[in-house]
DNA sequence: GTAATACTTAGCTTTATGGCTAAGTATTCG
DNA sequence: CGAATACTTAGCCATAAAGCTAAGTATTAC
């Protein structure tokens, strides 16, 4: 079982190239073969079948031979990863938001992590980043 | 001015690291100082640093130095730039549906490329991706 | 004023990426 | 059958990425 953070990990890597973000895009509109994915893309074919085989191996495309020529296939779905990773952060920081809320109106401190870090506090004395000067 | 397409890639590459998104993921709870971060971590203040570096330079966090502390805090609205690709993307995958369905109903190519070169379209702009489609 | 703290800067190492050419292999065309 | 087509495999290179130690530099604590 692949873990979710090494799939998020290949995900995020995959897309990280433009080259490849064009295959994605590309593939939306429809499946394409090898040879023409990379026609447009002034690289060559061995260069470009790694990004393909990038693709593949994240699950975002889906690739099959037939004769000489491979088409290949985006899989809409895996999309969902990243969807669901964002859902999951803003799910984390709007609870921060009410803390914070909580905090304006309430009084207490907004924040100072649950889980990790330790309980190292602002030495600032007070919850703020908006403070004097700058850096170099 | 930053190309959207690099942008993308600056993004993208800063969330490919599993130590990079849990920085994202503990500031969603808010503010902490970068010794704050990095102690959980097991890796070396200086490393953990590039870390930091790299996150600011997307846009994903904020850093201000008071002090002899450095705190960072998550710029969430820059995950939109995620959500507009992938909204993007399925705009595009979704008028492929339409075009499948039309060539199943109709009989004509469901595909057949559109040169493009990235989805280097800025999602803010004007610039549509067009899509001419179907000829012959 | 001396120490401890919280980063910073420098410089180095290892591994991963992205790209290329040359040389196959399997199919299909004439 | 022989040639053209569409990838594949096998190296090889240059650059970027991620981590480390050693040695600063400000700040704050004592």
């Amino acid at each position: 079982m692949a873990k979710y953070s090494d799939q998020l990990d290949a995900m995020f890597t995959a897309l990280a190239d433009p080259t490849r973000r064009t295959v994605v895009t590309r593939l939306g509109r429809g499946p394409a073969s090898v040879g023409e994915l990379a026609q447009p893309l002034s690289i060559s074919l061995p260069s470009f079948m790694k990004h393909v085989r990038t693709l593949e191996a994240c699950g975002l495309i889906r690739t099959r031979k037939t004769g000489r020529v491979r088409t290949c296939v985006l899989n809409q779905d895996r999309l969902g990863l990243l969807d669901g990773w964002l859902e999951e952060q803003r799910r984390i920081w709007e609870a921060g938001t009410d803390r914070l809320e909580q905090f304006v109106t309430g009084g207490q401190q907004p924040v100072e992590d649950t889980t990790d870090t330790d309980g190292a506090v602002d030495p600032t004395g007070s919850t703020r980043i908006t403070d004097t000067e700058e850096e170099s």
